[in-house]
DNA sequence: GCCAAAAGTTGTCAATGGCAACATTGACTC
DNA sequence: GAGTCAATGTTGCCATTGACAACTTTTGGC
């Protein structure tokens, strides 16, 4: 993958290493997780010296603050994608950000444990920050919308924005990680990705549609064994 | 705190070091996270030779399972003194559970981290393992009772695992770091944490109590300015 | 009191982050 | 086209840490 790097036309000195350094950090995230990323072990791999990638990054967490702010990028553009093509329905645009967030976890491990790292969450950085606002407003404007069209009419429209995200980083987090999904009883992990959606934000005519015979959710094709 | 320590009747060598150690390891993580901690900062804190901790635990990893274990007890011991706590009725037990959870990750920082640091979360162990299935068993007699009582009759009974595992864990993680919480608008956490226990379980009789007279939840106490 | 195991210590090594000083390249100017 | 400067990359160095080995001290059972 990254030593596609090597034959390719390069600009100047050595590659534009930003860029591979990005992009071998969120290979090594994705494959061995954010502890296991070292800059010395990034410039080993792109064939640079040990300190180039200063030049960059300040240090570790410069880098790590960076993967996250792409992250944070990517997963509102995906969102907001998964929006828009659930059609005008308020109320399945909304079912379509959770759904939506929950893809980006599993399709890009990489940038979604960039975004939830302790060690990042616990970096201040305002540009991070203000993307996370960015995230949160997607959700939040989701949300308002929704309740305009009758969702959870009667409630606080800030609970429900907590409830979007609570429900959002809780779906991606256990489905996402099989640390924690081990312990659960399912086939097809859409299936029950389906399922969670509809318990947070109710049976909607889309979710209906994709199993239109049944009373009980998925149930009986995502039971095991 | 730790300092305690080195005057009390002390049995041995130089103190009884592993509780020693994992002691001053939650202070460290819930002052500096995770991250911070080193087996040799441990060392150095509790007066003995870097070495020392070797003895009771192979590496960082093994200190950090050993947390992660005792969390796990905890969180469960937690969990079902507040279902007790709640009364007779199926569905505020299970309320009560998602409630303990979202205060033991509140009150105990340093265990929460513990258990969902991907550090950890990517250690294989199965003493672990078998504790982290104790807690899902919780949760999924909690939501049994719930459902045979009434709650989402027609929901596929797994399902509603996942759902209170996922609502469990996202709300305990925004409640709990401000890294995430700073970007909503509220003023009582608790009433905030009521809130998202109203949409995830429906509002039950306790929920109600505490709020009697109003239709929209802890809106007008909860909004900020 | 002896002895074995438990508990702790000193010493060492490799890997890493982080910094400083130096070298090279490329782009811009005249 | 030569000179200059900033960007980019390199080498070298140091402190910290995890991890391991070899040795020492204490404890507790006999």
């Amino acid at each position: 993958m990254y030593l596609l790097q090597t034959w390719r036309p390069m600009a100047y000195h050595h590659g534009n290493l930003r860029e591979a350094l990005l992009a071998r950090a969120a290979e090594v995230i994705a494959e061995s997780g954010v502890e296991a990323l070292s800059l010395r072990g990034l410039a080993r791999d792109l064939d640079v010296s040990h300190a180039a990638p200063r030049r960059h990054f300040a240090d570790r967490r410069g880098l790590l603050v960076e993967l996250a702010k792409e992250a944070f990028r990517l997963c509102v553009v995906m969102m907001e994608q998964g929006a828009e093509a659930a059609g005008p329905d308020p109320v399945a645009r909304y079912r379509a950000l959770g759904r939506s967030y929950v893809e980006f976890a599993r399709r890009d491990p990489a940038f979604f444990r960039a975004m939830h790292h302790p060690e990042v969450r616990s970096i201040p950085n305002s540009e991070l920050s203000e993307l996370q606002g960015a995230w949160f407003a997607a959700l939040r404007d989701g949300a308002a919308a929704a309740q305009r069209s009758g969702w959870h009419p009667e409630a606080d429209p800030e609970a429900l924005v907590a409830f979007s995200v609570s429900a959002a980083m809780g779906a991606a987090q256990l489905l996402s990680d099989e640390s924690w999904s081990q312990h659960l009883d399912f086939n097809d992990i859409d299936l029950l990705a389906d399922d969670l959606l509809d318990l947070t934000v109710g049976r909607t005519q889309k979710s209906l549609m994709s199993t239109p015979n049944e009373l009980t959710g998925n149930a009986a094709k995502r039971r095991a064994s």
